[in-house]
DNA sequence: TTTTTATAGTGAAAAAAATCACAAAATGGC
DNA sequence: GCCATTTTGTGATTTTTTTCACTATAAAAA
């Protein structure tokens, strides 16, 4: 009942709440929010219902009450930590971008095998090495893990995440990971977005599709 | 019909064809291509009927006759070429890494504003100026963009793309992109996805969920 | 105060996607 | 060559997701 896209749906809302509320707003109505987000205002109110969530007839919601409301369901009161494992190309990158911690993502520290990849500077993220990630897991109570390395290495790496009591992970790795124990696994393959543009480019169908992230018609 | 979700599919069986083979294999089965890539034999079979594709009743495909058609399919016959714009942490990364040109997909340049960024090195992709964005999009008949540049950037960089005749696009600003001519975005927005992650697991849903591709159940 | 109007909330309907289930066909064994 | 078996291909069914449509209600207007 509850899946991903119903969760991006929730965050996006959030997200043009919070661009909403910054502006001065005080209240929107449900054909505003979809708008914002680009789906309908049903789907809006349908999945508000849905987490019980209730505005007033006639009167819209009230943004910092809603903002609230999103906010718990969504974790977003307190900061949350995780460890990206893998200090390459795509690990550098995230370590680097501030978006992550501007949406209260936090990350913790990075872990590596490669003894060139280690970092302590004051003021960065540390990258640390591998045999370190138990502990420091474990430590920092972090349930939450990225991917990040070549893909050989994935299946590894996600054993020892899972072993030092990581639930959650988002791998970047183009391979399927198999997880005995019980945990979320997200797959990012950014080389099948691509293929997915260039196939709908040349079979033409540009002319009938307009976004494709879940799937959208113009 | 032919949605994104479906196309994935397709690319994901064409990887598992390809491994097949180089395996040695000569023929597979609904229910092996199903295993390998996590989905029903049912879905497998619906998916190739989609597309038009047969199979031997009781001899499975050949494996070297279905690649053939998934390959014209998804346009893998010829490389594919595509330019960056934005060349700064995920340019970079994607421009070190070698598995698009693996999947016959060809990083042909990257533009940026930044003089800091060009490079004409021999052997590397190179990095231009902007300005030269439109002209090389022409002579090149690229046709596939992506949009790697900050945010507030990324609308105007769409608007050149579009301009100097690219049609698809893959998008990682995590905004939403207004196009005026017929076009194909895909956003892959990394925050989400790990925000996702991060939701399913405070929610305590990992007992449920292995995993998150596309759909999931509370 | 009463009336008008706009919008939330939600069951019903529709649309989309996935799965089922089974006839048809091909294979291999005997 | 015939039979038993396996697997495809697809219409039917089920499940999931989205949209529709209408009621209740609160705000504004009269
Ligand atoms: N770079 C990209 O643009 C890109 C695009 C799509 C997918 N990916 C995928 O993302 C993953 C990482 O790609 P990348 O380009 O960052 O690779 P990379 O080679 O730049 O970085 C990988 C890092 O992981 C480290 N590492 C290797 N084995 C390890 C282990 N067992 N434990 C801990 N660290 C280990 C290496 O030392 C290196 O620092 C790969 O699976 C790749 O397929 C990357
Ligand atoms: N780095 C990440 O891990 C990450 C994660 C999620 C989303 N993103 C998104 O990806 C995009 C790029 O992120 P980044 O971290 O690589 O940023 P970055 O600042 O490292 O790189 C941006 C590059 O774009 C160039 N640029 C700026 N304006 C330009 C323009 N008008 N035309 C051409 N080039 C221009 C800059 O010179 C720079 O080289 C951003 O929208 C960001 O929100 C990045």
């Amino acid at each position: 009942m509850v899946n991903k896209k119903c969760i991006i749906r929730l965050l996006r809302y959030k997200n043009a709440l919070h661009r909403l509320n910054s502006l001065g707003f005080v209240k929107v109505f449900s054909d505003n929010l979809a708008d914002a987000v680009g789906v309908t205002a049903s789907q809006v109110r349908k999945d508000f219902s849905l987490f019980g969530i209730c505005g007033n007839k006639r009167g819209g919601y009230q943004i910092e009450a809603l903002l609230g409301k999103l906010n718990h369901i969504l974790g977003k009161n307190e900061q949350q930590k995780v460890v990206i494992v893998g200090g390459g190309n795509i690990g550098a990158a995230l370590m680097k971008y501030k978006g992550f911690e501007k949406e209260g993502v936090k990350i913790a520290a990075c872990f590596d095998i490669d003894p060139a990849k280690y970092n302590h500077k004051e003021g960065d993220i540390p990258v640390l090495p591998l045999e370190q990630l138990r502990d420091f897991v474990r430590q920092n109570h972090i349930k939450i893990g990225v991917i990040a390395v070549p893909d050989i290495a994935a299946q590894q790496v996600l054993d020892l995440m899972l072993a030092a009591g990581i639930k959650g992970v988002l791998n970047f790795a183009p391979i399927r990971l198999r997880a005995a124990s019980d945990c979320v696994i997200n797959n990012v393959n950014l080389v099948l977005e691509l293929e997915t543009v260039i196939y709908f480019i040349i079979n033409g169908l540009e002319k009938s599709i307009a976004e494709i992230h879940e799937e959208q018609k113009s």
